[in-house]
DNA sequence: CACTGTGATGTAACCGGTTTCATTAGACTT
DNA sequence: AAGTCTAATGAAACCGGTTACATCACAGTG
């Protein structure tokens, strides 16, 4: 490996002259730099980041822990934050948790020490754990927040998505077309998205004297929602909403295959608008939560250009094929 | 920050006798020992791994870099590297190319000074710059190989799907069933696994007796084979092959929307068995290359212990039901 | 008892850059 | 011509660890 020392020696300069020329300070002469710069391209030199880091403090690098790289929410997350801070030369260190607390945590701590900011998609950690972590190196927060009494710690920025608007929505569309019950299918235990969109379809069912029963699903994805299919029954689960696109997609696909028609029997709401046209049919109706443009408040958060210590995704109900008018079935009704 | 010389001066020894502890050396003696973790405890000390690398050489990270996270391939391919690589405590620094080869050069001399090695998956980078780049830093070549005539570089490693089984075979497949030509949707301009697909397809074909034409698709996604579902003509084309599972779900939603009989009028298979059960109808003929797999070969080639140079994933083709005889248009036959 | 060997610890150099501060030369002032 | 200022460069400290080598105490040996 060549150093700057070498390149100094090459150039006839000091290593100081040569870190000041590599590094495009104002006050090395344009030949002098020229000779440098000749100098490092003729042995092929770059800088180590490695060593520049350790001096300056900064390491150009951030770390980003998600819970499922596999999961198309957070590959997206990630594919936008990691395209914003590549144009400013950022470097990214990826983690999966796999939804595991402690493993999140260890990879937390193998991170700190070389990178100048972690974002944590999803924490499944404990809040404590959170604030911990904010001492020791910048945390942002994405789609996740701190319990309101637990004070917001210096470091600490949240990007979240303002699912309140859209899951309201969900359940006042569902209402107004007459369905009397919802049955919410969840996504991982640990998720506090999962929470609030529970609580969320809480409060409104209550407002809106509607049933509401919950189904767990251990990992959020097209099996989960498959499986589901099968726990429900269309004479009193009319109207579903889920935990994001790819349960809700399962969903559509298990009843297609048990004979239930959608919207006909069930109507099905999803979240995240993250299918392609086309995919699901009935097209889905969904809550458009756009993991790109949290990706993107990430970014700002990292970048310093955001506008407030906890910014927010707006979201709206998306409304397609997958919902319609409930179907009561009166007691004189025969199922035939 | 707190430095290992404040551990050492609360415990009362020298740097050395702290480092030494803190690395698990067998020459400090059990109470200096714990005095030194304590110390550490008591001051929430965590060495840095900047400066550990700097010295020692080795940063205990490996760069990645994907044509495109949000893929399932390579988000699977990363998932499982990760994974592998997790419990060795060894990090991921991760890059998306999108598909330029210049962003991806620029993202490999970005990691070349703080990385033990890096992955190029399905790198679209020409052979000399891959030979160029293994100079400087250990490579791992994922899903591309470097052509037969340029000598391998002592620190490069290649694992590969071995497609050959697999697209063989589905030619086979296909005219077995009376097919008596094949369109093949194919993967991004540069992509070298597209290329060998065609290639092998073509000498197939030419084996077979079969026309072959290839449509080429930029991103290979479900929006792509939707697309090239109007460009097909169920008259002519009765047997597609596509890149992948998602240009194939694609493909097979646009047949359906325009009303065309999969198997009955056109066949299609599939590539990677990525899709989950149930999610396409009907199942899809497939060639099951994983990248789980894959991962966890380029994690070998990583860690060291890799059986050879080169290794490979073994493929073949799994039968299922969007398949079926071809149904020939006689000409005395009316369309109705 | 003097001598050698061994094991625990300390001292200081080192990794590859950056940056502070000193030095030097030349331009400008008076 | 002496003095001051500025701009370019160099010397050396420093970032936070690791490690080669020196040191020292003590046990074992003849």
């Amino acid at each position: 490996m060549t150093t700057i020392r070498q390149v100094a020696a090459v150039a006839g300069v000091s290593v100081a002259t040569a870190s000041r020329a590599l590094s495009g300070s104002p006050a090395v002469i344009e030949p002098t730099r020229n000779r440098v710069l000749d100098a490092a391209a003729a042995l092929d030199f770059t800088v180590s980041r490695l060593a520049r880091s350790l001096v300056t403090g900064s390491t150009g690098n951030v770390g980003v822990i998600l819970p499922d790289v596999t999961n198309p929410f957070y590959s997206s997350f990630l594919a936008e934050l990691e395209a914003v801070l590549d144009t400013h030369d950022i470097g990214i260190l990826v983690g999966d948790s796999r939804e595991d607390p402690v493993r999140e945590l260890t990879i937390v701590h193998r991170m700190t020490s070389q990178v100048d900011a972690v974002v944590l998609a999803s924490s499944r950690l404990a809040d404590a754990d959170i604030v911990a972590a904010a001492t020791r190196v910048p945390v942002v927060l994405a789609n996740r927040a701190l319990a309101d009494e637990t004070p917001l710690p210096r470091f600490l920025h949240q990007v979240l998505v303002d699912i309140d608007r859209g899951f309201s929505d969900a359940a006042r569309h569902l209402h107004s077309l007459g369905h009397t019950g919802l049955v919410y299918l969840d996504g991982p235990a640990r998720s506090w998205s999962g929470q609030q969109k529970r609580l969320i379809l809480d409060r409104a069912c209550r407002s809106f004297g509607m049933r509401l029963s919950v189904v767990s699903t251990d990992k959020p994805d097209f099996a989960a929602g498959w499986r589901a299919a099968s726990a429900l029954d269309p004479a009193s689960d009319t109207g579903v909403v889920a935990f994001n696109d790819e349960i809700a997609l399962g969903l559509l696909c298990g009843l297609r295959d048990a004979d239930i028609d959608v919207p006909g029997q069930i109507s099905v709401v999803g979240c995240d608008d993250s299918l392609p046209d086309g995919l699901a049919w009935p097209s889905l109706t969904t809550v458009d939560s756009s993991p790109r443009t949290l990706g993107a408040l990430a970014a700002a958060a990292i970048l310093g250009t955001a506008e407030s210590r906890t910014a927010h995704v707006p979201t709206h109900l998306v409304i397609r094929h997958s919902t319609s008018v409930a179907r009561h079935p009166s007691p004189k009704e025969s199922t035939l």
